[in-house]
Order: C-alpha cells, then structure tokens, then sequence
DNA sequence: CGCCATCTTGACACTCTTCAACCGTGGTGG
DNA sequence: CCACCACGGTTGAAGAGTGTCAAGATGGCG
C-alpha cells in the first residue's frame, strides 16, 4: 500500500509531516499560511489509517478528534432505528470528517472508510483553543461545514425530487469528479458496489442494476464487483439532466 | 404585527440593539461575551424585514450578508432547472441564513420568507475581518454550519428512508419544536400550506392530503388555509417511527 | 358577492420495491 | 489443483406506494 521506501529517492524527514501531506492544498491547511500550519502540527495527534468497511467514528458516540482524509475514499451514513442505511457524503482527500464541538456530545451521523484510508488526527479541544491563536482555523473548518452544508442541499434536491436515472447519473458525476480531483492519474474507478449507491440514493440495489443495465448496454459506465467506471461522462450528464429545458 | 409602542412600557432606547435583540441566547450571538457583542454590533448593517414569500437572497445569485433571524419563519430551497423545488430546511428566530465566504460566488441555494421575517444584516467582508479579533464568531459560525449539515443528514435520511407518514410525521415534530422554543406562548400554529411540506419531503400535496386524513380523523392534527397545529404530538410520535424495533 | 388559492377526493398509471431464483467471480480449504 | 462457498450482481413477476389528472368543496379576501 505505500511504496514511499523504495526506489533511491531521498527519504523524507518526516513522512507524515503536514508540509508533504497529500492532502496540503484541499484541505484546511489550503487555506493557512506556512506559520499557521506549523501551529496546526503542534498539537496533530499524529496519523490513523482505516481498513476499508471499518468505522472511522461511530453514530451515537462522542467524538474527539477531527479527521481530515489523506488519502482513500470515505462516507458518512446516519443508521435508523430498524437497520435501515442513508449515506449522507461521500468523501475524498482533504474532506474533514468530525465537527464535534461539543466533545461530549453524541455524534448524529458515522463515518466509515470505504476504502482504506490515511486520516490526520486533530484533538478537538487543543483546535479549538489553537482557534484564539489562528482565527482562520476557525474560518476554515465554517467554510468546510458551510460546503459540506451545500453538498447535502445537492443531494436532497437529488432524492427528493428527480427519478432513479437521474439521481445516479449525478451521484456517478460528482463520484467521477471526486476520483478525478483526488487522483488524476488514476483509471477512474469508484470504489462503490450497488447497495452503496442504493444507499446514497434511496433506493434498492436491484433497481440500480437495472438503472445501470441500459448504460452499461450502451457502454456509457463498465461494472465489476465493488467497483464500478464511467465510460461516457458525457451521456451521462445528459441523462442527468434529462428533465431541463 | 409590531406592538412595541403600545402599553406605557418605557421604550427602549434602540429597538434593534443587540442587547435587546429577541434572537440573543439563540443565535451566533448566544456564544459571544458581552465585548464581542459590542464589536459585532458596530459592523452591523441594521435590519430588514422581508414579507412572506419574498426572497431573502437568491439562488445563482451572490449574497454578502449575512442573515440572522429575528422572528418569523424562513426556509432555504434549491430550485431545480425544471422549476422543481426542493426546501432544504426551516429556519426560526437564531438561525443564520447565509454563509457566503465566497462573497462573488453564487449561491446555489436560496432563501425565502416563510412568514414575515425580520433579520439582523451582517455584511461578510466585514465580518470575516472582525474574526480575526473575534475568534469566537468564526467557533460560532463553524458551529452554526456544523449544526446545519446535521439537521440535512436527518432530513436526507428521512427522505431517502421512510415511506409518506413517517417523513411527514417526523418533520412535523420537528417544526412543531421549532415553534415551541420561537414562540413558547403561541397557539402552536405552523405557518406551512400542503405545498410546502410537499416539496420539503419529496412528494405531492395530493399525497400529503391523503397522509393527513387519517390524523385529521383521529384528530392528531388540524389543517387549515395556509397551516397547520398538531393536537397530539404523542401519538404523532408513535407514527414516526412505526418501523422501529 | 364573487374570485381565487387551498384543500379534498376518486380513478388510474407508473415507478420502484419485494421476493425469489439464478449466475459469475474470487477466495478458501481440502 | 480443484471443489466449494459466499458475495455481488442480474433478471423476472407481482404488488405496494406514490404520482398524475381531473373535478369539486371550502374558506379568505377584495
């Protein structure tokens, strides 16, 4: 899974170090300057990696880190009383996965790794008390929840309003465009099997094979098992959109 | 609609001072000590009234204020390009309304009086840069949004995984709430026709009719022009979470 | 008094779910 | 190395839940 000793190059001093996170650049740290981001490394509480299907934290228990993904796939999920499963987000490099700023208070919603996942571990408490020190700290986890906020509004627009085709059209394209921001180089595929995207969407993964079949018919996505490509964004958008003026 | 001249009370001396304001103890202010309250004040952009079903800031529009509600009730809402809408949440007397960091993005949702409304106008600029001798207000703000995201979770989960009577019940407690901490003395009335709910919970008026007899029947609620009062929230309760264990 | 928005009710159509059987693939142990 | 199993996906048939359309009732307001 990392690679980072091998092949001559000179070892970083220090491979967790926020200077060469991989997340510098979307995440909080975007928007420090260099001396802020040296208080931030003060008080990290170091790294914490998440085996794909394991829980990151868990709805109904306080929360009292703050965790900003640095590399792999994540998603948040509110759990019903009788079992049932709605993913809330799904979340790529530089997402910030706990606001509890109530440390005692128990969390709403949980977050899992869907693949493995490389965190940055922050204590609420020394964050908040950093937030006297650095105000934009502060500012920039209100930007993070105030995008987070926008991104849910998107969703229920989604599922309240618009059918299966066109829900999972732009789920696929908003997943598409997370895999490509998060990983340019990479083939394009999303870490997600059926009962993920019926979760997300509402929906029962017997109606997403069906939705997909005639994509997949016209070549426009490939399926495989817990994964899935987008061949023809193109099309896609326009299914997407099939209702607009 | 405004009493406050009547009845040989003294007046007082500004009646849209922070002090006295009615949404103090509610909203962003509720965090700030009495001095950062005096800071806050002097930025303030004064109040507006906005009529029910006008605009407060639009969708696809930028927005460089920021709203605190005073009284009254609003909503946020995305517009789809097909003239669908969604309402992404209810909002009373604390909420804040818009949180446009960006202050040349467009918004991509909008806001819009639900009643008469009357908002506190914070202009960003001015606040972002009072954060720097605040923090407080960014904690405040992050927090605000924080709490935002939470409330679409439940509402996506709601939308996403339960049937017609258990959304509608659900929201129903949850404005009933709202109408109980705004106005603890009011006769409980929430000011939503049929339409609203509709486009609130993804389904239509001739369905939330239909919904509605039977607790209409049983009198578990009253529907009248234009709102609505729940009789029997116990029983309300029960139908909400029909499915659970 | 009459208009208009809101709400009500019925009949019917359609989307999506449920249930059930089956298939292909990848992993595992004999 | 192969048989087996578990899981994810596919497909079909039937049914529930909700949408659509249309007509009528009710009540507020000019």
């Amino acid at each position: 899974m990392n690679a980072a000793s091998g092949a001559g190059r000179p070892p970083v001093p220090r491979p967790t170090a926020c200077a060469n996170c991989p997340a510098r650049g979307d995440a909080l740290c975007a928007s420090l300057a260099d001396h802020e981001l040296h208080d931030l490394e003060a008080i990290r509480a170091g790294e914490r990696r998440v085996a794909a299907g394991e829980a990151i934290f868990r709805q109904g228990e306080p929360c009292n880190s703050i965790y900003t993904i640095r590399s792999g796939w994540a998603f948040l999920q509110t759990l019903l009383p009788d079992g049932k499963r709605q993913i809330d987000a799904f979340c790529v490099r530089g997402a910030i996965l706990g606001l509890p700023f109530d440390v005692n208070a128990p969390m709403q919603f949980g977050a899992q790794a869907l693949t493995d996942v490389t965190l940055c571990v922050l204590p609420v408490a020394a964050a908040v008390r950093l937030t006297e020190r650095v105000p934009h700290l502060a500012l920039a986890w209100a930007r993070s929840a105030a995008a987070g906020q926008e991104c849910a509004f998107r969703h229920l627009a989604d599922i309240g309003r618009r059918d299966a085709r066109q829900r999972l059209a732009n789920l696929l394209l908003e997943l598409n465009g997370m895999a490509a921001r998060a990983a340019p180089q990479g083939r394009g595929d999303l870490p997600v099997n059926h009962q993920d995207l019926a979760d997300a969407l509402g929906l029962t993964p017997v109606h997403i094979s069906r939705v997909l079949k005639a994509w997949r018919e016209n070549a426009i996505v490939a399926v495989g098992h817990g994964h899935l490509r987008i061949l023809d964004a193109g099309r896609l958008k326009a299914d997407a959109a099939a209702d607009a003026p």
